[in-house]
DNA sequence: CAGTTCACGATTGTTAACAATCTTTGTCAA
DNA sequence: TTGACAAAGATTGTTAACAATCGTGAACTG
């Protein structure tokens, strides 16, 4: 296989930039990319790679050899080995010196740190927001969880899974704060690998109507109430892991970045 | 001027890397160069324009052109492309396209992010961390403070800047967790960034004998107080500022990175 | 003299060839 | 059959030349 910069054979639309179903939020768009400045291009391979990752549609581990992704995203050699680098600066990949570039792979260990980080984290983080909460974000939450409800019905997995996660994630962003919000969408990214890693079955997503009584919560204001509600959520979704190691390499990323 | 990969005239050995005088922590070796993985040779450019910025010695908005680093470091294009990429990811940089790398230049707005964002976090940090300190992260932190006396007294000012920040970084650290530890660097250097610019001359560093009250608190196993001293501390780093928008480039790289 | 345009130099972005490294496969011998 | 060894293939790392862009300053025009 050679690396000529292929133009992609069947032009496919050159690539929908954010095929994101609910991007229509303050801030988002400048924020979502985590690397606001200059990334011009290669942000599209991030966040394709980072939305894959975190729906568990690329399994920890799996290879992503610069060849497959230059041809998969029709570009340039030099644009997949930036990403790569962002990639895992943030994480969410492992490079490998003259060996690659792999999906990150928490072990136990790492998993109690991104739980320990997040239980230090969104508490504070939640009690502060239930002091008072913002019309704008309510309703934007509010949003979200019928996202969620919708996908739940239709049993659309990957849906369910990346928007359980995105919850945590727009409960940061309400913040307005692009520390915290960066912050927690690593913690959330990482626990997404953790679950799919460690996840009993059937509990991949949040249970049910959590998120739900965690936003009524803070829309009357319940502070208390808010925080231990999302204590509890955290602890249930770490007491669903059972902590043995196994590991499967996976192979046919064309596939599985193709779609949106 | 060219783009030659000069290698240092004068055979000033390779590039001594790590010259922290501190650096006999556990873990902190692993930890410090913020991408553990893979870098194995750029991550040392990272590291030093970070110090330097730390240190207040890189002033926002100076421009970090290749071609200055290529000689200053001794090395090919590519890593300090590479260098640079991360830096910006870290947000200690921008990017701007065509246009080169600039030291990041922090706002008003910015700048109450990162308070925000400090405010939430580190109470409860250091409340956790009273409840029952370690022996040895006591020790490390005694150490430091020792650190920051000696500097103080000799009158050092990038030194006492340098540990002033690193005293929080350590606080993170002795949690043991990883990504509390990379959230605390990157809002600390932040941090370093906005005082730079908006502290009035003489509180650059932190006041004299807070953080040795906080680690008093911490050693008798007094979360409200440490918690207390602690918010009480970050507000007077905040009080001190003045949010007027001043900015002024700077350029002689070679001379503030070519020492450690 | 002020303002605009154009061209040049300097800097960054991109590409493709080359080098180094790892992985695999095939062979041979014990 | 199994193990070690070696060569070939594939993949990543590096370099240098080329292309594109930006800033500056000179020349020109009103």
């Amino acid at each position: 296989m050679k690396f000529k910069r292929l133009r992609r054979a069947n032009d496919k639309k050159p690539i929908n930039l954010e095929s994101d179903p609910v991007s229509s939020n303050h801030q988002q768009n400048s924020i979502a990319t985590s690397v606001p400045s200059s990334g011009s291009d290669e942000s599209i391979i991030v966040e394709r790679i980072y939305k894959a990752v975190m729906e568990q549609r690329l399994a920890p581990n799996t290879k992503l050899s610069e060849a497959r992704l230059c041809e998969t995203f029709g570009v340039g050699r030099m644009r997949v080995r930036r990403a790569l680098l962002l990639l895992s600066s943030q994480g969410i990949i492992e490079l490998q010196s003259n060996r690659g570039a792999y999906v990150a792979c928490p072990d136990k260990s790492e998993a109690n740190d991104v739980f320990a980080a997040r239980m230090l984290i969104e508490p504070p983080l939640v009690r502060q927001l239930a002091q008072n909460p913002n019309d704008i974000d309510l309703a934007l939450l509010t949003d979200h969880i019928a996202l969620e409800d919708a996908a739940r019905e239709k049993n659309e997995r990957t849906e369910i899974i990346r928007l359980s996660g995105e919850f945590h994630t727009k409960l940061a962003q309400s913040t307005g704060n692009k520390f915290i919000f960066r912050m927690m969408r690593e913690l959330v990214t990482r626990t997404s690998l953790i679950v799919g890693l460690f996840g009993s079955s059937e509990n991949a997503s949040c249970p049910d109507d959590e998120h739900s009584n965690i936003l009524r919560a803070i829309r009357s204001q319940n502070p208390e109430m808010a925080e231990q509600l999302l204590i509890s959520h955290l602890n249930h979704i770490q007491s669903g892991l059972v902590m043995k190691s196994r590991q499967e390499p996976q192979d046919d990323l064309a596939a599985i970045l193709r779609s949106d």
